[in-house]
DNA sequence: ACCATAGTACGACACTCGTCATAGTTTGAG
DNA sequence: CTCAAACTATGACGAGTGTCGTACTATGGT
């Protein structure tokens, strides 16, 4: 199987195969625009890249969750490296188990060659609730 | 660009151009399962199918709502035909915006060729709110 | 005319989920 | 040993949405 990082570390949750994980389950990772953001950065990266190396709009304890449920989704693996924790993304597996999903994201993500009007990228259209800047505190 | 049904009819709301249509909005009309199955059955069917003519286990006015955001997402195009309004997938021009991606959802729903343990699909995982059976009334 | 058929629209309700702040844990360096 | 760095875990909060029931509208047939 050849692994990246430690073959073994206790502080790594298990990661799943993605030929187990439903469609149903994957879908609701794609759907968040961080989610999707973790997944294009990545797969842009010529090297794996730590969670505090993104950019990311949110608190870090709202990444945390976000690579969570990528990574019970069968996206992302990760794994230590000191006290930083590696992201790669599972692109192969996951094109096995969900044939042309996730490039079709990707791509869509960067790219909208198909698309007419705005090459804006301004994806954030509703993400569930905003809370954005709270009135200051 | 060659309409199907009768070129103009007032209770159609009007069909967006799945180009003009944020990934966001298609990947929001995909997570749910009753909307995919729509899709899915759209796909397999030989003929445009009308609204009562689905499997689904929503009520009619449930399945309205679905039918309406897959109609505002541009996944499907709807004409009436007497009292029934017949829907047909919009698979070329979403091939065109998105390509690969609902041809990966529909590819996924019905086979997981990748799928190692069960082909139960019962793609039911979450869906966000069940209140299936209101413990009577 | 009258009624059945086929859907849509509206309002209410419950539940899920994204967000943040705070506290806790583990590794690595000095 | 102590401190900083990097994340994770937990709890709370608010917003969005899937669900249903009921009311309403529009064809089509009798």
């Amino acid at each position: 199987m050849s692994y990246y990082g430690p073959v073994s570390d206790a502080r790594i949750p298990p990661h799943p195969d993605p030929r187990d994980v439903p469609l149903q389950q994957v879908l609701e990772a794609l759907v968040d625009p961080v989610r999707r953001s973790i997944l294009t950065q990545l797969a842009h990266a010529a090297d794996d890249v730590k969670c505090g190396g993104f950019d990311l709009d949110v608190s870090t304890s709202t990444a945390t969750h976000h690579f969570k449920v990528l990574r019970e989704a069968g996206l992302i693996r990760q794994y230590y490296v000191g006290t930083s924790r590696m992201n790669s993304l599972r692109g192969d597996e996951v094109g096995k188990a969900f044939p042309g999903l996730l490039d079709a994201i990707v791509a869509a993500e960067s790219g909208r060659r198909g698309q007419r009007r705005g090459t804006s990228s301004a994806t954030t259209r509703s993400g569930r609730s905003a809370k954005r800047t709270p009135s200051v505190a």
